[in-house]
DNA sequence: GGACTGACAGATTTCAATATCTGTCAGTCC
DNA sequence: GGACTGACAGATATTGAAATCTGTCAGTCC
């Protein structure tokens, strides 16, 4: 009885349960009795456990985003930022997948639980693309007329590299070769590429 | 006892039996039922229940070969001709998808239960892609110094549109919009791409 | 004698009873 | 009086005994 139970610590120890348990086993009760309180406390703080594990959630994607926010270096060419920021995103993913497969699926469970979440995590981080973009563009190193749909297209065109759904090809030897010969395609896209209403016929 | 049992009427009767129950509930007593035989007799022509249903994926997805084999319009440019086999690609796993969820989610099960018959079925298809760019590096209308590498990478970029995985975004009314918005990006890219060893910086 | 059957052992799945969990709330404790 | 407890109802998950399935093979049937 000596601290106040906070959220915060409702969030890690939902956290540190759910690494230690798995998606299904993890309760509620579990979360209480790490924090030493009766799982009606928690009840206080989260409406429900969906709530709970959404909070978790979002606190894991926002990690992420703080992450991938870094500063663009203004020597390199868009077409560079570009690569280096997909590179880093790539990296950051294939790492977390690899040192620890099953808190990966764990997280991948409860995005997937919430397609809340998903839609906000992946508006932000093509938004970061579309700005990176929208600086080549500025630059004439890029021609688009839909900077925001060509954000999308280089996001859908590398999803291989990002969606959970295609973690286990990460493990390929080849995959930074595969990385590599889908970015150089996007890139030399963007600095030749004209929108399907004006391509129309070769 | 009139006619003979022949494989060919267990794979048609697997299929069907697959369409009935499920890809988790259809057994091999389901299938020798339907034909009206011991499932003793099945095994004379299928060492395993694997082995058949491992038959049943690899005729479905002959099936599919064979559609996307057509003829190429010589009249059209690469970048059309790649245009329209990856719509007819889509047009064919959407519809198929669309029509008998169920089916597709059957079909993707024993897609997944077999690797080497996934190889088998990517290895063809990119095939397709790598003649189609052939074809595209030989009029000079397409950049490339590695025709399959590049392949590999029109196919990588496109995972969206045919990786069963992605399926419940094929959904999605903007989902045409998505899909040309990723070819024209990727066609801009061969004419005016090169290979990652070739371009060092911008 | 070769296609087929059906009984069988071991592996897997189903089902219903039992236990646990979620979410609520009246009551306890500083 | 506001943070917390713990007992409760209904929902969900676990478990182990019973049923079904897979794969084999000695035996039947034209």
């Amino acid at each position: 009885m000596a601290e106040a139970l906070t959220s915060e610590a409702i969030l890690a120890a939902t956290e540190e349960v759910l690494r230690r348990y798995g998606p299904a086993k993890a309760t509620v009760v579990d979360v209480a009795k790490a924090l030493g309180v009766s799982h009606g406390s928690v009840y206080r703080h989260f409406a429900t456990k969906a709530v709970l594990r959404e909070a978790v959630t979002r606190r894991w994607l926002d990690a992420i985003h703080e992450e991938m926010e870094k500063e663009f270096d203004p020597n390199l060419s868009a077409g560079d930022l570009l690569r280096d920021w997909l590179q880093r995103l790539f990296d950051k993913k294939r790492l977390s997948h690899t040192e620890d497969v099953e808190l990966f699926t764990t997280f991948r469970t409860l995005v997937g639980e919430n397609s809340a979440v998903i839609e906000y995590h992946l508006d932000h981080l093509v938004g970061q693309v579309a700005r990176i973009i929208r600086a080549g563009v500025d630059t004439q190193e890029f021609v688009t007329d839909d900077v925001e749909k060509t954000a999308q297209a280089v996001w859908d065109a590398t999803q291989v590299f990002h969606h959970p759904a295609h973690a286990q090809e990460w493990g390929n030897p080849h995959i930074q070769d595969a990385f590599d010969a889908v970015v150089s395609l996007v890139v030399a896209g963007l600095r030749y590429n004209r929108t399907p209403s004006a391509t129309g016929d070769a």
